[in-house]
DNA sequence: TATTGTTATACTCTATAACTATA
DNA sequence: TATAGTTATAGAGTATAACAATA
């Protein structure tokens, strides 16, 4: 619950603060660091459906934040690349550029920072991995 | 982003799994825990707005996991109260029969849970307290 | 026929603004 | 006039189902 609760505070902190929305964000770190890939890739990563996907890639595309190259070989497929203007938000957005988390996060013990490090890493290996059949 | 994306997963596997989604699991607890409240404490508890509130509140209501009495001196307020079955849809909740969550942390070692719970309470903290101005 | 991507549709969650009833 | 609550409206995020184009 206390996933949920942080999740929706995240939510309105973007609104007011004119950031890009967390789903936004979320997407766009992913293509950045898995490189160009396909819409259904980044569902695939983003564990979201593929209609979905298409509307987050629109979404981003429309704010400049990554291009479309369609591949050459097969017409079906195309591929999402982060843009200059996308790098530079998602670098505004962790270096802290985010007024809210920074200012709470600031107020944490060293050690409470590093057990919210490791959760993070924890919840993510949860994510990535397929869960058991 | 694993807050966000985390909560997205929860999300989809209440859907599937038919429970309450984690918005009404989350405002249910509340309503548990700090005993028959107005529709506006449990907004400022769970830091949704008003309306949102109301509409949380009509759904658990047609659900029967809440009800509702009039305050007696005041025409306008009333007080919101956790039913049994409330309290036994939180308990199925929270003794792991949400299937994913408890195959996923089957998984993890003892001292991962341990920084998982701890994790949540810094969460919780920072949610708490008011914001520094 | 199978796959990639999109469009159509619908539902949840949430917000803001405007309204009602009570104090 | 101020407060508690509701209704009206809107937008983000997400899903499923149906469709198009390509393989």
């Amino acid at each position: 619950m206390a996933i949920v609760r942080m999740a929706r505070r995240l939510r309105q902190e973007a609104d007011t603060g004119g950031e890009a929305s967390p789903t936004l964000a979320a997407a766009l770190s992913t293509i950045e660091r898995h490189g160009p890939l396909t819409p259904s890739a980044l569902a695939d990563c983003e564990r979201i459906q593929r209609p979905t996907a298409t509307r987050v890639v629109a979404r981003l595309e429309e704010q400049g934040l990554v291009t479309r190259t369609p591949d050459p070989s097969d017409g079906r497929v195309s591929h999402v690349a982060i843009t200059p203007a996308g790098r530079t938000l998602l670098a505004r957005i962790r270096s802290r550029k985010n007024e809210y988390l920074a200012r709470r996060l600031r107020e944490l013990e060293p050690d409470e920072l590093e057990t919210l490090a490791r959760a993070a890493a924890i919840v993510e290996r949860l994510l990535g991995d397929r869960p058991p059949a």
